[in-house]
DNA sequence: AAGGCCATCACATGATTAGGGTATTGTGAA
DNA sequence: TTCACAATACCCTAATCATGTGATGGCCTT
């Protein structure tokens, strides 16, 4: 007996890649695979799949009113939530609202078949960094904001750089010259594990580093 | 008779700047110029300035804090806030919580003097562009989002954007070629008046534009 | 049919950034 | 006293980005 799925994900060429993906293994059914969640609720009752992919940033209603949504009548399906966002005020918006699982979308290609079965096992499948913040949370950690351990030069520079300053600015701003602040770059970017000021300072703004 | 003037700004260029700016005129005289407003309860009342220039971005206790534990007190003194910060989230916030006037950082050496001169008089001194966020609101304007009038395309590629990809990763997930990343990336901008891949994100996430 | 706007692509130039080194100084811990 | 590390600065190269100009086709409105 094959388990039906059901895919929303906005990406054209990311659907298409979960729907090959799954048409290679016997185990899974595809009952639809959808750009929007608009129609969620009919669609799910239409189909009833055993467990839908949801990608969390969707146009128009997004992937965690999707979840909401859903539980609001079904209890039983499995929902494994596809993202781009490791931070955790998704994380936990996705959980508290029914998600069973937290797949990164970098680790699809190898993991989206096994953390599939593992939700259909009763299992709650998520990348190592997002076990991690579940667990701080459970132990009743504050969380506030993740330690990657900056030093107070790096923070200075990053704040600067999340306000929209070039090097040029920020070297103004800080006193220091135009090769120190891109050492300080290179080291925060090591420690953020992101490779453009653009990365880093969406990091920086949504994890409240600044 | 002088007005009394009390400063709070961590960049001590700009606070530095702001003296000697200060120190041209007859009728200002500076009470006191911190780094931060961890004190300002005590500080206001010792120098019980006419007028305080307050940075909103400071750190440890924020300008926006300090504005509130200074009306918890007193309700005379002028507060002018600086900032680089030009959203609605800011403005409105210092704006209810008791600031006169909101000058923007890049308008300080051309308006500074006429801002205070603005406060002192009783007005609300603050830059046309806030103004309008202002005007929006008392009409009962949502004002939830600003209309940058992005077409799809471009808040597609700003949507893309902000989540850290680079033009050529763009260009591969919108299927169109890097040129055409270009012409879009230059409209945002002058749609957004920015002038970096870095200021536009910031201003997507802080305004939610996608 | 003509004018406007949008989306697309191209070419070009100078500026900025990413990522790899190396090196000096001061400070605090082992 | 070593050792580690933070902060500073410099060098280099390839990649990327900012910005301007120009051009095409599609669609909508007048």
């Amino acid at each position: 007996m094959k388990h039906r799925v059901q895919i929303y994900e906005d990406n054209d060429q990311l659907r298409e890649s979960l729907l090959s993906l799954l048409a290679f293994t016997d185990a899974f059914e595809v009952t639809g695979a959808f750009a929007s969640c608009e129609a969620v609720e009919a669609q799910v009752k239409e189909y009833n799949p055993d467990i839908i992919l949801m990608d969390i940033d969707l146009p128009g209603v997004n992937g965690i009113q999707a979840v909401q949504k859903i539980r609001g009548f079904n209890a039983q399906v499995q929902i494994l939530m596809i993202t781009i966002f490791d931070d955790s005020n998704h994380v936990f918006d996705a959980i508290y609202h029914g998600a069973n699982g937290y797949l990164l979308k970098k680790s699809i290609s190898t993991k989206l078949i096994s953390a599939m079965d593992e939700c259909l096992a009763g299992g709650a499948p998520m990348s190592p960094s997002i076990a991690r913040m579940v667990v701080a949370k459970l132990q009743g950690q504050p969380l506030t904001k993740a330690d990657y351990a900056l030093t107070d030069r790096e923070t200075a520079t990053l704040r600067s750089l999340a306000q929209g300053n070039s090097f040029k600015m920020i070297s103004n701003e800080l006193g220091i010259s135009i090769d120190t602040v891109r050492t300080h770059i290179k080291r925060i970017y090591e420690k953020l594990h992101v490779h453009s000021q653009t990365e880093a300072v969406i990091k920086a703004i949504r994890e409240n580093i600044v």
